[in-house]
DNA sequence: CGCGAGCTTGACGTTGTTCAACTAGAGTGG
DNA sequence: CCACTCTAGTTGAACAACGTCAAGCTCGCG
């Protein structure tokens, strides 16, 4: 029970990715030869799924979601912050091409390192390729207690998550300002535009957030985390 | 649209996992050596969320769950046919617990690979490594889209979904035996058992599917395809 | 023969979506 | 400086999908 009362559906831990420190100088100088940086701004399309994975991604700077699009609209897979990897799940060999596509919150700056590269680094040294074992099972991790959140707990538990998730994981401060619209955060937390406005009133008439403008301030973050966990 | 078509909600594709074959007589001899063979029957838990992860798993016959247990019940995240590798999100060094469990849906032989050994080889052998994590990538993209699946579609779609997955990758035929019972089949499509059991009638009625006891068959497959799709 | 697990059915309630209307603020051009 | 429009936000009412509950059924097994 202590166990599960912290399956939560945001993103991956606070630290940045340190992986790139296991690499030789030649190794280090290699990608480095073969990257460029590129910045996006606030709502484009980083990579797309379905296209040829042709590089792995590096978020410098930045906020992106990571998404399925089917049929039935998009799905949110995960959210990533600044300083971590991103695209890692394209070095699947079997069809390489993205399975998501990466879309950006904020002006973001990408790192694109080259596949083949990155691939050739990772046969030749196997210490990297245990760390990137590593990130990739921790971002599946992530992402399947995300899948536990959206597809087992009701509408308030799941918007309580991603309160928390943002103030706690990316902002770090329990009064933040809220760059996402309402329709994003309904996207986020598996629910519809209106359903976020009548949940967040609710969750202000309760004393339980504070809001002004775009800003929201935690005031109750007990009874939010207890929501969050059996609601 | 034509990819997002193939989106499902089921297990990762037909072939067994080959990776072995990459390693040389001594690391395949190494692991021979720290390996025990386990034979589990229907319904016990072949490894428990929240215990240390000791071992790599490898299962050599029989069909396994793998589900996340919190305050809000289960949560099937995949489920793994003979000759395929388990555990592999284990190696996540962060915190070395099972992040899950697997359970037994009929009797099952499973190898334990000492999880420190396997570790040692990975570390040894690049191209081993770079098999493994192809292996994880497949097994998470599967996981994600059955992940769009429950939280995007609607329960006809799902069924629907389930009965092809199971059907085309698991028995590999249109007529199959199902060893599942009504309320397993429920917790897969992630609905109640009633619902399960109203919907079975619809498609029956549809003259989508047959039933005799235990066995399904399947007689307008394009329509049961087109209702998983947009259903 | 009777017990129990799994299966089936119907009535009803809840959650969350859909739709339609209305408001507020930001940007634009006359 | 004021309409004008556009988008985001908000609200309420009607509705559908699905879960819950309660009851009865069936079939295998001791």
């Amino acid at each position: 029970m202590t166990k599960a009362a912290r399956i939560n559906s945001c993103t991956v831990g606070l630290d940045r990715c340190t992986c790139f420190d296991l690499l030789t100088q030649e190794q280090a100088e290699l990608i480095e030869n073969n990257l460029v940086e590129v910045e996006f701004s606030k709502g484009e399309t980083i990579c797309k799924q379905g296209t040829f994975a042709t590089h792995v991604l590096y978020l410098t700077e930045g906020l992106v979601k990571v998404h399925i699009d089917g049929p039935q609209g998009s799905l949110i897979l995960k959210i990533i912050p600044e300083e971590h990897l991103i695209a890692l799940t394209a070095l699947f060999e079997g069809n390489s091409v993205f399975p998501f596509s990466v879309t950006a919150y904020v002006g973001s700056k990408v790192r694109l390192i080259d596949i083949s590269v990155f691939k050739k680094v990772i046969s030749e040294n196997a210490k990297f390729a245990y760390e990137i074992i590593n990130t990739i099972n921790a971002n599946a991790i992530q992402t399947f207690s995300r899948f536990y959140c959206l597809s087992h707990k009701q509408s308030y538990g799941r918007l309580a998550d991603i309160i928390l998730c943002l103030s706690e994981r990316i902002y770090k401060q329990q009064k933040f300002e809220l760059l996402l619209t309402r329709k994003e955060l309904a996207e986020l937390s598996g629910m519809t535009t209106e359903n976020v406005i009548r949940m967040l009133k609710k969750f202000r008439e309760d004393n339980l957030i504070e809001m002004k403008g775009k800003t929201i301030k935690i005031k109750n973050i007990e009874l939010l985390r207890k929501i969050s966990n059996y609601g």
